[in-house]
DNA sequence: CGCACTCTGTGCGCCGCGTCACTGACCAAT
DNA sequence: ATTGGTCAGTGACGCGGCGCACAGAGTGCG
């Protein structure tokens, strides 16, 4: 977008701060702008009736969320909340609206947007289907490992991940992740160290989520 | 869109026909048409490594299917087959891109579809996440009643589904289906007819949901 | 009619993992 | 130094549900 359009949408959004925990959007709550992440990570979550936490995303600076209800008008789909102090602009959905009709290369990028979070969606269907618990886990420190290589064979993920994280994540328990951890330290796959997870053998690690995947 | 716009579309068009089972978009390859269904219906689905099959979504007649590979040009996502004879009509991507940039509403339809899609997406995480295996076959016991409603408190399924299709939709095996299904049978909830599944009691079935929903 | 095939119904044994209940490490605040 | 908080690690227990195996039931076909 041009400088001036930028700034002229700059004009119309508002600007808050979120401190850690502090819930941005509530589900089933009739909100309908367009949230855009400046500053800090947010988490895109939902809880069951039992008052158990899904993570269904986490969101760097630069992401936007929100889409869903200010395309359909529809209710949240999902709560928010910062993760750390966040900086969010929010954009009024007539706006939104607006921009995505008058600037087709803006909605075709939107639509990409969607069609990888509708990608992504898939993933942890498949995941919960035809995955045991802690091969979730085995497949969730994978995932984050990506993020932080170190060689060929290795990586190092940090900030070390509180275990009820992942276990949000991969819907499972606090101790199920504990257990997995500490059994994958035991064969020397992975090495808790002062402020560092430490996987020292990548292979064996996708080894074994693999294997069951197709037993 | 206006009927010359149609009959154009309609020409860059190639409809096919499909017998029952056959397969019509191949996960991981890379075409990249959009895909009408025109009659009958088809399946999504995904196999994991092992074969086991999960059924991601059924779709009718009128429904498009494809859309993903389309916009960002990546391999597909999931696999498409047909449940009975159908009619397809598939548009190659650059004539739909077309479309979608010059019409700014049909963008905003699109994007209101995927819309859709994503919310849709996290009922099955959610549910995977908090019912058990059973209580999954309840709740699709319910979905698949709200299309044949017969009165306040009753619904008939037909035809009468298949055990392995229900097991495959959530993610569970064919004996638990049946399992669940004489279940509800003994207690009177529902009734297996000759070719119709009669549920006899709509509340009960779902407070059985809701009650380990929220316990 | 009988054969083959698909779908259903159920009994049983095993084990994964969720739950409960503690212990212990680390850190900050007073 | 004491307290209180959060997080990690482990053992014991019990249940749900998956897999296997086998026995009907229903249907189409030669």
């Amino acid at each position: 977008m041009s400088a001036d359009e930028l700034r002229s949408l700059e004009q119309v959004c508002t600007f808050r701060r979120f401190a850690d925990h502090e819930q941005i959007i509530d589900r089933q709550s009739n909100t309908t702008d367009v949230f855009l992440v400046v500053e800090g990570r947010v988490r895109v979550v939902n809880y069951s009736l039992s008052g158990k936490e899904i993570t269904l995303e986490d969101l760097e600076a630069g992401a936007h969320f929100g889409e869903l209800s200010a395309l359909d008008s529809q209710p949240r789909s999902a709560s928010v909340m910062a993760l750390e102090n966040c900086l969010v602009a929010s954009l009024p959905q007539d706006r939104f609206l607006q921009v995505i009709s008058q600037r087709a290369d803006i909605a075709y990028r939107l639509l990409r947007s969607l069609a990888k979070i509708v990608r992504s969606s898939t993933d942890p269907i498949m995941d919960l289907s035809t995955l045991a618990a802690n091969n979730r886990v085995q497949a969730d420190l994978l995932r984050q490992a990506q993020t932080g290589l170190v060689g060929t064979n290795q990586a190092e993920i940090r900030p070390i991940p509180v275990h009820g994280d992942i276990a949000s994540r991969v819907s499972t328990t606090r101790e199920t992740v504990a257990r997995v951890l500490s059994d994958l330290a035991r064969q020397n796959i992975v090495e808790r160290k002062k402020d560092v997870l430490l996987i020292k053998d990548l292979a064996q690690l996708r080894e074994m989520v693999e294997e069951v995947r197709g037993d």
